[in-house]
DNA sequence: GCCAACGTTGGC
DNA sequence: GCCAACGTTGGC
């Protein structure tokens, strides 16, 4: 089963709101690579809840991908900050998915602590000039994360 | 607010 | 197809 993380400014949607909600869907994603890998995720994938962009920016908890990505309608919505002139119903080239509520961590794993891990070295998070918004996790990252709560 | 790094756009 | 200019991300 792959791993992913997936980053979110909490002010949009933090692990808490997706706590009350217990499921939402992801949209908004304008990147075609990060586009790709919601593709490419099933349903049960678990992914790392990432909290960019803020005070304390880090891991914050985990989330479930329920069923797989389908057109994102966020890109056909006139009212949506996420809207592309270029989608139309025919022709949508972005994506979104559905996720559940998992965990929420006690505390936030911050970057300061997780760049400060060695056996994290091969997080693509932690990699430098990665920008990207959706990202997979190997499986031995998954558990190093894991054993950090 | 600054700035590094990367992605996208558009002229040629 | 190249590449400069511009826009965006995201930590600090």
């Amino acid at each position: 089963m792959p791993f992913w993380l997936m980053k979110s400014e909490p002010e949009e949607l933090a692990i808490s709101t997706l706590q009350k909600l217990g499921q939402t869907r992801w949209d908004g994603v304008r990147n075609y690579q990060a586009r790709n890998f919601l593709r490419e995720m099933r349903d049960g994938d678990l992914f790392f809840f990432y909290h960019s962009s803020c005070p304390r920016p880090g891991i914050a908890g985990i989330g479930r991908i329920v069923g797989e990505a389908y057109p994102d309608p966020s890109a056909l919505d006139q009212r949506s900050p996420y809207l592309d002139p270029k989608a139309s119903m025919e022709k949508n080239p972005w994506s979104a998915v559905d996720v559940r509520f998992v965990e929420a961590f006690a505390d936030i794993l911050d970057l300061t602590n997780l760049r400060g891990r060695p056996e994290l070295a091969d997080l693509a998070l932690l990699k430098k000039g990665n920008r990207l918004s959706v990202m997979p996790v190997a499986e031995e990252e998954w558990a190093a994360v894991l054993a950090l709560r």
